[in-house]
DNA sequence: TTGCGATTCTTACAAGTGTAGGAGATAAAT
DNA sequence: ATTTATCTCCTACACTTGTAAGAATCGCAA
């Protein structure tokens, strides 16, 4: 049986907009050079180099980054799961938008606009199904 | 038979999380002067009220607050409703953190975790339940 | 060993935010 | 009519974020 996880109330800082680009490729990378982030964000972000070595630089000052220099590169890894933060994140945002921590107002909001497909319908009874599923073993 | 909303773009300023706040409280009442705003939010926020002075003035500035004046006070409210811009936010929240413009994923998100209830499950369920029962009208 | 090219380190700067202070205007009270 | 108590308007300032340029360094090729 399944228990809660430990509420592991680790402080996550605040990772803005452009950081979570970075950190996206860091962490479907697992680790990364300076150039392998440039080189992956090339193409769907229009950022120079240098903002990039810019958000490498402060995601490291924060923390969440690590490196270790092999050679004369930095080699990037992340020091926070992206499920930490996206949970952390959302958190956050629900409680300052929806001023709940839960996510059923954001679903009731996307709901009234009939902004969730039939397949995602099926998709959320799934989870929810597993869900209940784990609780009751 | 319901449609679905005019898919309306007006674009809706970004608000910060402070201004939040503030819009909460004139949503909720509909309208009000400054110092409605400075009484409600006393007592939760530490603020001084010259601190949500300036987040009226520029939340007016942004076009989501108007005014009129009575007498020497101002009284405001709001030009886009609370769900716009919850909706707004939440799509763009969702796309940053998630990549994505569906709720799903941050569902699943909180499931793993085990943060979401029994009692919510079944909240969740009626939802999709509306949701269906909707659509197929 | 000396220059060269790649990589990192230092610095910049405007816009947005959080958090107000002080000056000026004005309605109400006397 | 003057004072006074309130409001609003203008100004401030440090920190974060987006967006980078230039300087320094370091390892490799010649």
């Amino acid at each position: 049986m399944r228990r809660k996880k430990t509420p592991k109330l680790l402080r996550i800082p605040s990772i803005s907009n452009a950081e979570w680009a970075v950190m996206q490729v860091i962490w479907s990378k697992g680790k990364a050079t300076a150039n392998e982030v440039v080189e992956a964000l090339s193409g769907h972000m229009e950022w120079k180099p240098k903002t990039i070595h810019t958000l490498l630089r402060r995601l490291s000052d924060k923390g969440v980054l690590s490196f270790e220099q092999i050679g004369r590169e930095y080699v990037f890894t992340a020091t926070v799961t992206g499920q930490e933060c996206q949970l952390a994140e959302s958190r956050s945002f629900l409680s300052w938008v929806f001023g709940t921590d839960t996510v059923t107002p954001l679903v009731a909001a996307f709901a009234r606009q009939e902004e969730i497909s039939p397949a995602e319908i099926a998709e959320l009874r799934l989870l929810l199904d597993k869900l209940e599923a784990d609780s009751a073993s």
